[in-house]
DNA sequence: GCCTGTGAAGGATTTCACAGCC
DNA sequence: GGCTGTGAAATCCTTCACAGGC
């Protein structure tokens, strides 16, 4: 059924859903495809046809409702609920991605954290207990879990990824710089603002006085 | 020239180059697109193609020289140098970013950082000076800074990019929640791990029990 | 025999453009 | 008159498949 949508279309409509929460914020609430658009640098076009592969939500001469669409979007994607996590890694970016305080209230909750620093084990992170890395197996037979963060080093990130997905783990959002490879039923994201970084370089060379 | 290069292989470009230091440094001399696209979960004929868009850079019958194709990736995407970022924002994501040792050894230099508060004004971080928000103007008059970084709270991020823009900055990392506008001459890219999960969820929503 | 570089084919995604409805 | 939903067209991107060189 919803097999075919493309990645694509699932990738943007938490844009969707970010702006959507935004005008319902200010009250808003109608809004075209065509204002939708103009907040988010996508075609109106775009947006309808994205939509267009969930249903029928917009009304003809009118545009969205903000509050139903909102709704029906993040029933869509999973999003009206909560998500249980565990990061792997509490070195300095494992502790910054658990003390950023971004994941909690859009419902993804981080319940343990695991490291193989025994200095750090027993502490407690963004409310999380950090226990030993050697627990993660027995722990993620007990408890259920959603989605494993992954941050730590490049050299450690694969064989933790294998050990999330022996364990039943079906998404990982992977800070550490390297492809991870999965198996096809786990979905996986990467986060590397170097890999952004390497990308913007490209285009601003080509911007400065000399460049051919 | 290069202008009708896709942007989905300047994205791609990047990765290449990581897993090419990676090979340096196991000592390998040579890599066939097979080899590389098994590694990076890409099909081989893509890295070729994706190549092929600045020159033959391979040998028949062989594959690619590592070092020889891993320094014309940083010569083409212009890595091969020192880049002069500042980062705005100095909050917690702020610190964090300016205390995460990733970009330094990338050529990606902080060399100052910008916050309202003055609190936390005359303090280093990351070896960066933090200065008042506005001095920012006058600091991009005086020096030379390449790329900025935008980490300050949703509604302050549109103001701050528009501030970069005009100073005549032309990349811009943007780890604030909103979707920021830039003219067409200035690269943005943005780092949102809320985002990137709200996508996962969509797929392992499906998988569950009972889902349609 | 192995592997690149690349036109051509195929597939995916975006945009167009308009019928239909409010 | 304004705006959605959507087939069809256009564009963009990936993969094929093979000539050519090592």
């Amino acid at each position: 059924m919803s097999l075919e949508i493309p990645e694509v279309v699932i990738n943007r409509l938490p844009v969707y859903a970010r702006a959507l929460t935004e005008l319902q914020l200010r009250g808003e609430s109608v809004v075209s495809s065509q204002a939708l658009g103009e907040l988010l640098d996508v075609t109106p076009a775009q947006i309808r046809k994205d939509l267009s592969y969930f249903g029928r939500f917009g009304k003809q001469g009118r545009g969205y409702n903000v509050n139903s669409l909102l709704s029906k979007l993040r029933e869509i994607l999973g999003i009206d609920r909560q998500w249980r996590l565990i990061l792997v890694g509490v070195g300095r970016l494992g502790q910054a991605i658990a003390e950023y305080g971004g994941f909690g209230p859009q419902g993804f909750e981080i319940v343990a954290a695991f490291d193989a620093n025994p200095a750090l084990v027993g502490r407690t992170i963004g409310g999380a207990p950090v226990l030993e890395i050697d627990e993660l197996e027995r722990f993620l037979k007990t408890t259920r879990v959603d989605i494993g963060i992954v941050a730590v080093p490049a050299g450690d990130a694969q064989p933790v990824v294998d050990k999330l997905v022996a364990a039943g783990i079906r998404a990982i959002l992977n800070y550490a710089p390297i492809t991870a490879h999965v198996p096809r039923d786990v979905t996986i994201r990467h986060i590397d603002p170097v890999l952004a970084m390497q990308s913007m370089t490209f285009y601003i060379k080509r911007a400065e006085p000399g460049a051919k």
